[in-house]
DNA sequence: GTGTTTATCGTCAAGCAGACGACTATGATC
DNA sequence: GATCATAGTCGTCTGCTTGACGATAAACAC
């Protein structure tokens, strides 16, 4: 049977990214200004049209690489080296998300490590990190007093939904190492948790669960005083993925 | 800035369906098997174009009503109808999934109680329940010697990727209510613990774990004996939507 | 009545988590 | 150099949860 263009309607589908680091003991995310209309001068998540030869990861891989010139590796590969960790999130397709046209977003969750500056094109006036509760709070000020206006487009659910699966999945898995440069002490990966849980972890039951579990981290040897006081041993990431039994997040 | 068609490629978007039930002491998933090419004859996932003026979880909604008569409540509601907990679980989008186009693909996962009998148009030979390692054997043999050909697209991996979220999604949420009828037993909830991981479950410890679980089931007041042997009381999903701590599943 | 089936309650030991004391090794400050 | 502050690491104790499993209860089949 041919294909017949008109048995269903063109969609436009692009990819949109919640990139989340830990800066300065607090979780952040990439935003970029948008420099057209609609939402002209509002701040949004980096993303852009998929394109007609690509895989819808390998256009999220492109846009994290355009937006941060971070290299990005697959979930199943091992966080070695210093790219980030990219994992499809969810899609969202509502017929008015986009005033101009219909258009599906199927997002993407990046983990990165604390980066230099951020760069949009080059253009560093027009990207940030910031606070994730700074960006969620519509019509609060941000920390230069700026106004700060909703997200552009859904990006805002969008978001939302994306620092809730880094919250749940750093529970059971390993991920939280995405957020540590490739060696890392126990204290840095306990900040980690403690920024992105926003609680205070007890320092030595956090020590005896992640050094306990097998396979979770694997010491290399050397040693760091980078956070001022006693010398800590570095780590890597340890081959296993999951963490059973999982890491308790305290109530609330 | 006026609206550019000429800026992205036009995609056909589908959302396909991961229909699962508990059958039979087995985790089922709902088959239909293809009139058309690509794949003629074979076996696929329900599914099918979204509307241009649908939304994604809308047109899940829709062709699962149409494959199976369900309606369907969103994850937000309880469990209190007779309808089926239905919720996104990823997009499919490689360039060469359909060979007619470029398509991107929003699967869903849809969880029922056990069901009469499928009909897909009201064609019941071209629908079925068929036990997931069935399906998900690449020419392997049915149970009625039927040779079983690998799913149609990429569906193989969609069934998969549902597979894996219910039977994770299970251990730490109250979504096996969801294969259950509004009223249940204990178990018959334990048997869909047992049906999902492929388990077996120590029957007194698992009735202490869910009655000792707050909110998780609220007793009707009824019993019944359906199962045969001593009557069980019978009970309705509670309000508890998440367990804490989980239900652990046991290494295989 | 006897046996079978399923449901439900109880017991016990092992393991894990939370609270927290104690000690160690560095840099900063006086 | 002594003192202090900071951060890391090792232990201890208590309570809760789990897994294994014994025992009892209430139906049906024969």
């Amino acid at each position: 049977m041919p294909y017949d263009p008109s048995a269903f309607p063109p969609f436009a589908v692009t990819v949109d990214l919640v990139v989340l680091t830990v800066r300065r003991h607090s979780l952040c995310a990439l935003a970029v200004r948008r420099g057209e209309s609609p939402f002209q001068g509002r701040w949004a998540l980096p993303g852009g049209f998929v394109r007609a030869d690509e895989d819808l990861s390998q256009a999220a891989a492109r846009e994290l690489a355009e937006e941060t010139g971070l290299r990005a590796h697959e979930p199943a590969a091992p966080a070695q080296d210093n790219g980030a960790h990219l994992e499809q999130l969810a899609t969202y397709g509502d017929p008015k998300r986009d005033p101009r046209m219909r258009v599906v977003s199927v997002a993407h969750l990046a983990l990165a490590p604390d980066l230099p500056a951020p760069r949009a094109g080059g253009d560093a006036s027009n990207a940030r990190w910031a606070p994730v509760e700074e960006l969620l709070q519509h019509g609060g000020y941000g920390r230069d007093g700026e106004p700060v206006a909703p997200l552009a487009f859904d990006h805002a659910q969008i978001l939302s939904d994306g620092v809730e699966r880094a919250r749940s999945k750093i529970e059971y898995s390993s991920l939280a190492t995405a957020f540590c440069p490739p060696e890392f002490t126990v204290g840095e990966l306990r900040r980690v948790y403690e920024a992105v849980w926003g609680v205070a972890l007890d320092p030595r039951n956090f020590h005896r669960k992640v050094t306990g579990t097998p396979g979770f981290l694997v010491p290399t040897g050397g040693t760091t005083t980078r956070q001022g006081g006693r010398p800590a041993q570095l780590f890597r990431a340890g081959g296993a993925t999951l963490l059973n039994p999982p890491m308790l997040r305290p109530e609330v």
